[in-house]
DNA sequence: TGTTCCATGTAATAAGTTACATGATTTA
DNA sequence: TAAATCATGTAACTTATTACATGGAACA
């Protein structure tokens, strides 16, 4: 589990690398992310081991683009990464390693602040995700369950994002309620 | 956010790398993975560069263990990574970048495949996280909140882990019965 | 007597981040 | 005229994976 899957799955349409990097920060980023500085090496490296080929084409406003599409053999190393099943147990979530060590701060409002920076972001997100639905279903009447494949299953990918962040966000406000209730203890029986 | 600040944490208590690595395995893995062929080798840069140090002690049964502790230094380190507040945008989750690419695949049966083998391992992890929390409950009159910080806020961790493994495993059985109409509205309209 | 557990490491390779470098066009 | 967007890359470094290497003790 790589970069190197998820170029060859984003390229079901020929795209250059910068249009990558917008794919990334527009719904990939709720389940991987990645550097231009990544991307360009790694498409690069893609399309001599024969995955891609790219060809230039100028642009609209501003450079030359390369743009890269999958070779027939890119199309197979996708398909049998997607046979060999689901890629479980190496996920990466910093905040939660941060916060099975937060008795390492030293007072309970460090603690709290953590929290409530954590619960920010969440609420963030949750907007931001549950505005992308409401827009998309406007935008297409086939929304959700009509939808042709190629958006059928990335939309699965924003009801479980939607889903998670929110049963985070009640996690914090939940979690930051017991720290709160525990220093009120704490006070009470100093 | 990478293994260092980890191995910092989880020094609260002196252990060797084989100790850590079990601890990975049991709690830490639901947000964060690592090979004993990363572990070692970190914790001697770690003691390198003086955040660590470390004895070597007979062991009870096996060969001898060379135990690792955090110094003042170390602790400052781990403070302030703490300090910078939640480290988010960089989670990873590899099965949902497939999820994302489904379409790719051949045949609804072996998307429905996919995802049924996604709701099998859900299943099981649901039931591993959910018997650890009773255990520790049986053993513990003061869980969960009565418990000392170091274990509190772990606990926390656990909590989070059982809602969104409960969301997803929903999630996924809802994913299933989309497909699997999808599939029969295919086939009438044939 | 075979498998799992205990226990630690190295070497080669792959993957990912941070910093550096350039320059046109569009929008405020 | 300053900032953001469009567009592509390289170099140095850090982080992580896979494969290799060893060997005793406990368990079934």
């Amino acid at each position: 589990m790589s970069l190197k899957h998820i170029l060859l799955g984003i390229l079901r349409e020929p795209q250059s690398g910068y249009d990558i990097k917008n794919e990334f920060n527009r719904s990939l980023k709720n389940f991987w992310n990645a550097n231009l500085s990544q991307i360009y090496p790694e498409l690069k490296k893609l399309e001599t081991n024969g995955l891609l080929r790219s060809k230039q084409v100028e642009s609209a406003s501003g450079p030359n683009r390369r743009v890269y599409r999958r070779t027939a053999k890119g199309n197979r190393e996708l398909k049998a990464w997607l046979q060999k099943g689901p890629s479980v147990g190496e996920e990466r979530i910093g905040y939660l390693a941060q916060v099975y060590f937060l008795s390492e701060l030293d007072s309970d409002a460090e603690r709290i602040e953590f929290m409530k920076e954590l619960r920010d972001h969440m609420a963030h997100w949750l907007d931001y995700l549950e505005s992308a639905e409401k827009g998309w279903s406007n935008d297409d009447p086939r929304y959700p369950d009509a939808l042709p494949d190629e958006f059928f299953y990335a939309q699965f990918t924003l009801d479980l994002g939607i889903r998670r962040v929110r049963a985070t966000l009640e996690w914090c406000n939940d979690s930051i309620a017991r720290i709160e209730h525990r220093v009120r203890d704490a006070a009470r029986s100093a």
